[in-house]
DNA sequence: AATGAATGAGGATTCATTCAT
DNA sequence: AATGAATGAATCCTCATTCAT
């Protein structure tokens, strides 16, 4: 009845236990967008990654922690993702053409669970906390709107709600594609993507062709990393 | 001891029975909208509604059936309240704004659960029917596009992706509003996603303008119904 | 992960409902007194009852609150019953032998598991507690102590001391016989409790020999109760 | 690839092993004395002594062998403890006077989890074995009481149970000094208890009186020692 | 000796569903 | 129709113990 906790906090892993909660953290991310948080066992987990329901506790205090790090991980590494394909310099528009396909290709490549995000309800607590980081990332996406309405080439219209569209835009396709109902490369569908958002910004048409003309900027391919699932 | 026991089905309900279970529907639907479909208890839909749980199952098979019951029945609605809403006789583009409006008004104002559709894992069964249901809708919204790509006045794009982007768009500010992070008058939203939706279509600033100049269609309001949350 | 809790408050229980609780607060009692709460699995207690493990949550909000419920529900009926034994006109020697032959024989006969109350230690919220009601008691034995020293018939030591010597020893022989270490009749035992009780307390021996020697006062037969056993 | 693996049996222990073994047991103690031997981890025990976990298990057998041990250790060091105390010359009473305040005093200062001998539950076997030590300690108690009876100096009544209300009285006193309950020093304690004791034997006031007035057999004090709790 | 990792049986709790009244 | 009671499979989590290094 009465506990230290877990040990969970402040562990020292070994290279083999980073290993090994890597795996998990994996076979976790696959199976929850798969299946949903509710619908995943702890079970499932293990048994994917073949090793007994007891470790799954060694590495994580809970079935939400796992739920949590993968998101804090996976946002993490899209915003650098996107930040590495965002050229500072370029107009507002560009980089949201830019900061678009980026996205497009880190969550159809990676993030399968993204789609969870916005639905699946655990605590409210924790719903509270998504939002806020999608909130984070809605407002800095404002910021650019504003500047871009500021110097004519975005249309005047309410801007938090511009950048809730851009934002959720790319998640909803993200997710159509990974569920199979686009069925199409994900280069042409970052393109779509970015059409589709910049059409629905740009204050006139020769803004949205310039910005849609310029050159795909070269990032480098993204390894196959942690927390993702790649298909 | 002869009774009939639960049917649930072609079951002739009285007056009392009607409502009754109309208030089982109402609560579920709240509450699959607030926490999901698997993170709602059979017992907390009864408590909601405030009467034992034996009788959850005399007027539903299962905690699936209701599901399937406020889909059903919400589906049909929209469906009504878009032909009520779209002028078949208009252009197009302004056809896609009538029923945009019409959906974000109906979602809004009702289907606080329609964000679940698409992620909550039932059965595959299920899932899949749900999607078909979906598709359907863009289908029908490809047609009314490819119109409108052939007189010229949306953009030559793959039209598919634009039925989706356009179907999803309007569920996306729908859940946004829905979930308390867009207060703002339904009015205004529909308004506005119109324009992020026209934009996002049109094929030249012209047309788009035009479009949304057009004056907004009267429709009679909604009756406060079935499996709705009414905020 | 979010749910409105237990309906175990306030919920209204049939006849035959009172009656399941009671078995199912019998047959923990017994156990718990047998093997101590940590060793008594849920499972063993209905079991025991001879009903599915779902119904022990039907009617207690989990195994600590059953534990709580049989601590208040027995620490009140030994207090009925001491007070019933107890003459509140007599010399407060005489009321303590009273009160210790009544509590050897409740002890004895019903609440086998009081020798857990002291030792078991759930969270410590729940020890405090038990402690605050153990405390109440010996505090209105000091009070009675207090007054036989003031007449000279206890021995003027501290009485704090003496009540916790007095209230501790009658669990602690209860607990003997409990367990088998004392194989002898209750009454026997009783009368040998207050003995050792009265001796301990008393300034001189004639005190104490007059009121050893007084007749036991007449009490009712205990009828056998609810979260007891009878052995 | 050979390694004689823990044989925790007939070990050699180098100094440094003594050291950590007695690290082990020193917490395990004082949490079993907390907590109780159910509600103990092993997780817990090598937490406290800043250990990983296998390491218990190379010092041990397993869990109950630390309280096996622990339990070895203090009955022994109290049996001495009391012989250092008794007077083996002086009148049973005296005896039992000078045994009571060297028990209160040992268990005090040390054996914090005494209390828990007589209630945890482990296997049967083991719990009959704790009684057994018990009993010894009884009997050696009863054998004394005997003598005192036949020489008029403590009251005839039953020898047995008035050992044990002896050795328990002094059990159920150190185990309130210990959780708290009674803030006051051991000396004065000691004293408490033995009047407690005495006057509850003593057949008559003179004899309690004179052995009461005794001066306190001088005990040269206890190293602070193994598997206890010096607060 | 010492560590962190791994195991898996066991136990508490949940909850959809059925039953008796 | 309606209620409260009952069921039991499913699930999360714990923790003593063993293993590999």
């Amino acid at each position: 009845m009465l506990h230290l906790g877990p040990m969970t906090e402040g562990r020292q892993l070994t290279n083999q236990g980073m290993e090994r909660k890597q795996q998990l953290l994996d076979h976790a991310a696959e199976l929850f967008a798969e299946r949903g948080f509710a619908e995943t066992r702890v079970a499932d987990i293990v048994k994917a990654a073949g090793v007994a329901k007891g470790l799954f506790y060694w590495y994580f205090e809970n079935k939400e922690a796992v739920f949590r790090e993968l998101v804090e991980l996976n946002r993490h590494r899209l915003r650098q993702h996107q930040a590495a394909a965002m050229d500072r310099s370029a107009e507002p528009l560009l980089q949201i053409r830019q900061g678009t396909e980026a996205s497009v290709h880190y969550m159809a490549t990676y993030a399968s669970f993204f789609a969870l995000l916005e639905v699946e309800s655990l605590d409210k607590q924790f719903t509270d906390e998504l939002r806020k980081g999608t909130e984070i990332h809605t407002r800095d996406m404002a910021a650019l709107l504003r500047r871009g309405v500021a110097d004519g080439t975005i249309r005047d219209d309410h801007v938090e709600l511009l950048a809730y569209g851009v934002v959720s835009t790319v998640g909803m396709y993200a997710h159509l594609h990974r569920t199979g109902r686009i069925p199409m490369p994900v280069d042409e569908l970052a393109a779509f993507v970015a059409r589709f958002v910049v059409c629905s910004l740009a204050s006139h048409e020769d803004g949205a062709r310039r910005v849609l003309a310029a050159p795909r900027r070269q990032v480098e391919p993204m390894a196959p990393a942690a927390g993702a699932t790649q298909e």
